[in-house]
DNA sequence: GAGATAAATTTACACGCGTAAATTATTAGA
DNA sequence: TCTAATAATTTACGCGTGTAAATTTATCTC
């Protein structure tokens, strides 16, 4: 906790544990206030008290009680961080970033995954509830969101949207501009070989999937041809294991209209590749290459599928960081803006080998 | 918080929000001290007063405060949890099968990720020394952990380490038995071709490396073999990118001194498959395949790999179960226990294509 | 060195709950 | 129906902090 204000990430405790702050006060000859006000921000007291209470922080070995501070203070300084599915290498990798961003702006992150449930995100939002916490950054499951019970959530505490946008919820959404990333690959396949077909798993959880079919759409359409949509059965979180069987499923049954397949992410492309492989199916391109493949995420294990993975990489750190800024910037001014604000990011394309 | 105790995931708001555990007493009819009781323990409370009391958090909106609780409370219901790298999926594993697991015994998991940092390590422990924890599970980051500072740590606060042993910290241990899992993989490589080379990291962040070595070279020699260790630059958590890059190099310059290759984790033998596509080198069984690689963990995408990885599976659920059962155990218990408690779990082996 | 300003101190109360002791009400068993 | 056991209530205090108002002290400017 004081590390965050005070900069010392170890202590010397050469001297005794301090019960409270009560007694700190004495031993350090100061005021219980004084150093009230110090540790909710050291810059509100003059700069000889801030190192006379340093020098006593070094002495003696205290902490304030973390429960006894967010019992009596309006708000806490904890920040909710709710994502869907945290094996998913995508919300690991924003986490990742929004840690240290929070720690650095004197917050607390508190990382909580549904795996993929509905109640379990529910869950998430209500033990944060009972935490009070500033604010919320949160990646909804989707689809299956239970949208009434996120409302009346948010209703009660400011909070920001990513990744996946709800309608009538959050103070504001930061995301990837799925139309501008699509368009981006489509246009790129198009030029150097067959016109792609969509992968896509038709009971996707994120609505990002549909916003990609239809983006995918658009640009063949701009492009002059028909889409071509491949929609397999599946849901859940299972991505690799349905681009795997139904990707496979489809390449022996030869039923792919085109050579070229642009998946709606990367977990579905690992799939199919890995399909491919086992079927014989030489992905790449250029001579001797039967099949191209490309995804959308840059997924960390893209450089190293086989062929590595031609993609489109989102902005994560643009996501992160926008989305925590402004949800620090509606918990300062103390007030909820009366404007929704969303904000996509652009994509760029990551050409590899597999198409 | 209650709905860990009473059962119920959602409430029923149609009352209006009721401020502290006072007025929700008289507005239940009941006295304070009574409701407290209940929300530390429903069974402590007569089968009608509980029902009374549940019907009226049907009626009306109350959540004990948190803060207030654990202040008073001498121990929270907190359980830390802390990995030393969550992107990682074995720790995500492990990390979503505890979770639910503490949740169903009333204790409250906090789940924190060192990111592979040994500062970052401490600096959790610290956050979580602030929130009074009632245990924590730690997975330490091996070989960089600061040792004195978790020996501190360990001393206030009862913690079970799993999956990395360091000397002289923690009240129990329970990890992967390496020797016997490596042993099951190159009994298997010598008995369907020949015997495997080792593959590792020269620096490799967590003990476990070390363990398998040396499980390798006793598995080697007891079969009658030389071993041969590989073991390459390259520290950090980023495996698949120095699998990719060192293992492309050893199979580009055909230093490998076996056609059979055993990878001291499947992340390595992920970069490695890659590599050995790249340079067109067959990698699997039988006819017309030039390299064998084996990993160990059996990662969420081994399966995926091209081809399909062939390594060993850990019993995450027996190390994750058990770690926790022992932690609330001796939390129960109230006290330390005398003796320290190492247990190991037998791996299993995953024959697929790649060995 | 005086006045203006800023900071620290004192005093006092509040927060929401745990918990112990003594008392009263309820239940179970015969 | 009575008694013993059990449960609930009342009363009272404590936990470690936030925070407001009034006062005193230190610092700065000229």
């Amino acid at each position: 906790m004081c590390s965050l204000h005070c900069g010392r990430t170890e202590r010397k405790m050469t001297g005794r544990k301090v019960r409270n702050m009560e007694e700190f006060a004495s031993l350090s000859g100061l005021s219980r206030p004084t150093l009230s006000k110090f540790f909710n921000n050291p810059q509100s007291v003059r700069p000889s008290t801030r190192e006379r209470i340093k020098a006593a922080l070094d002495r003696y070995d205290y902490t304030p009680n973390i429960y006894a501070i967010n019992q009596n203070r309006r708000l806490t300084r904890n920040i909710g961080i709710v994502v869907p599915y945290l094996a998913d290498p995508f919300f690991a990798e924003v986490a990742r970033k929004l840690e240290p961003l929070c720690a650095a702006s004197g917050f607390n992150p508190i990382l909580l995954s549904s795996h993929g449930d509905p109640d379990r995100e529910i869950e998430n939002l209500d033990s944060l509830r009972s935490i009070k916490p500033a604010g919320v950054l949160l990646a909804p499951l989707g689809r299956r969101t239970r949208q009434a019970d996120l409302e009346a959530f948010w209703k009660g505490i400011p909070t920001v949207l990513f990744d996946c946008e709800i309608e009538g919820v959050g103070d504001a959404f930061f995301g990837s501009d799925n139309s501008q990333s699509i368009g981006l690959l489509v246009d790129y396949l198009c030029r150097t070989g067959e016109a792609p077909a969509f992968f896509e798993m038709a009971n996707a959880p994120n609505p990002n999937a549909n916003k990609r079919r239809v983006a995918y759409e658009e640009a063949m359409q701009s492009q002059g041809y028909d889409p071509m949509i491949l929609s397999v059965p599946g849901d859940g979180w299972e991505f690799e294991k349905v681009g795997f069987e139904e990707g496979g499923r489809l390449i022996r049954a030869r039923a792919l209209p085109s050579d070229t397949v642009l998946c709606s992410n990367d977990r579905l492309a690992i799939g199919m590749l890995a399909a491919a492989y086992e079927s014989g199916i030489r992905v790449g391109i250029g001579e001797g290459h039967a099949l191209r493949v490309a995804g959308h995420d840059d997924h960390p294990y893209a450089r190293f599928t086989c062929p590595s993975l031609t993609t489109a990489s989102q902005d994560y750190g643009a996501i992160a960081g926008q989305s925590l800024s402004r949800l620090l910037s509606i918990i300062e001014a103390g007030s909820r803006p009366d404007d929704y604000k969303a904000e996509l990011f652009d994509g760029s394309l990551v050409m590899r080998n597999s198409a």
